[in-house]
DNA sequence: TACAACTGTAATTTAACTGTCACATTCTGG
DNA sequence: CCAGAATGTGACAGTTAAATTACAGTTGTA
């Protein structure tokens, strides 16, 4: 595997170099900043594969780096780790839209840091090396962001782009409308859980063009949640048929 | 979402008071242990579905029970949660080495503990620790959530389905109608027993497809409930009854 | 700034699932 | 073979989960 390279964004040079330690020895890549303008610096110039994003920093809060990088179009699935101290900010980070991928209070154990990073770039990984995901006629293309439907071009919002994208990338398996909202809005984002019922229709609806309908692939799994399939109740052989990088 | 029942394990009961109130207004269902062999015999009967075990326990350290859970086949998918008094993180390490899938260390914000209470309920709720049960042509998928007989997919309710799978995870074995109510159902669950028979009839039909018919697995026991068996039920019932002449 | 696209939420409708009952059928012991 | 007991079955109505619709607030953009 090639080595990943992870971006420490904090104040405190010491925990700077405390990281530097643990993340070498775990075999990543390392680059640092400590503050958000050069955060961001390092963002575009080092192409890092995963953040850990400090979350109080002088000259603009954690939280303000990460709305910026949520809201740029390429910087948005970079998976950010919020570093939060295990005191009273523990209530804000609560009361707030964070869209992290994950969180780790600090103190925390080496081990810990580095399972979750890995656990991370593991759920990434699918997208990084697949510039494309197929199933069928259905083809998810990442790198114009684009869904295509056989020959027409689907008709969707980033929020069904990113749905569909996890779902795609992690089919034949059910996940309930918590898991969702944790894998494809972010951790710690306080919206209901219903929310995830109406962005489930929108997306079905744009899989359904005038030629094509592809939306029995988003399956209800009642009182669970939902699932990507591309078998419902047609033979096992098209499970073969899972959704495959191109 | 179903009430998740908490044990606490901990030997100082003030503790156990202070827990019992803080998941009870989260909205959890309560139960404790203040050593070790009664949480084992706890786990047993209550069926928690997350542990809360004290580091320091008498009679026996928090990680010997961590290490008896881990072992066995039915507990070792029970998420646990370390309460570990000093920050030392010797000891943290070596809970999460042991199996421990997260910690806590005391004095907390009954805030966060529910809060990783939660987040660990999620995770294991479509767990990754989910496996596939199989006898014969009949599968059951947990990871999607999904009944196969054969090539064909079975269409069964969220009833039925949880029914197979206690079934198909305890074989060989007869349980009567109250049995099945407490293990399927819930415990402290008000519902006629009768009303067993009525899924048991829907699951043998939806184990009925076009081309296979897998129905005879679940078998009655006149006189006590049922039973899922691989063996005919011929031989079965002749192996059990042989006391009579015909 | 005005407009268009997108989001999240709540209210309402629809569909699926559950539990019970009444009646049918099968089994058991005598 | 009979009577009583236990289990199987079909129907049905209440309950619950999901689908759908409508809408108001945001956000991005011309």
């Amino acid at each position: 595997m090639n080595e990943h390279t992870v971006l420490v964004v904090d104040d405190e040079s010491a925990i700077r170099d405390m990281l530097r330690m643990v993340l070498d020895i775990a075999g990543f890549g390392f680059t640092e900043a400590e503050n958000i303008q050069d955060a961001h610096v390092r963002v575009l110039e080092d192409k890092p594969d995963i953040i850990l994003l400090d979350w109080m920093l002088p000259g603009g809060s954690g939280i303000e780096l990460l709305r910026r990088l949520k809201r740029d179009e390429h910087t948005r699935d970079l998976p950010v780790i919020m570093l939060t101290a295990k005191t009273s900010e523990d209530n804000i980070v609560q009361g707030l839209d964070v869209g992290a991928d994950d969180y780790i209070t600090k103190p925390f154990a080496p081990r810990e840091l580095v399972a979750r990073i890995k656990s991370l770039l593991r759920r990434s990984a699918v997208g990084e090396n697949a510039q494309r995901l197929q199933m069928a006629e259905l083809v998810l293309d990442q790198e114009s962001h684009r869904i295509f439907l056989g020959e027409e071009v689907v008709e969707a919002g980033p929020t069904e782009y990113r749905l569909l994208r996890f779902f795609m990338s992690h089919p034949e398996r059910a996940y309930s409308r918590a898991n969702l909202l944790d894998s494809v809005w972010g951790v710690n984002v306080y919206v209901e859980e219903r929310t995830v019922d109406v962005h489930i229709r929108r997306l079905r609806m744009a899989l359904r063009t005038s030629t094509l309908d592809y939306s029995h692939l988003i399956q209800t799994v009642r009182g669970t949640g939902y699932r990507f399939s591309s078998r419902d109740l047609m033979s096992a052989d098209a499970a073969n048929l899972n959704t495959r990088a191109v």
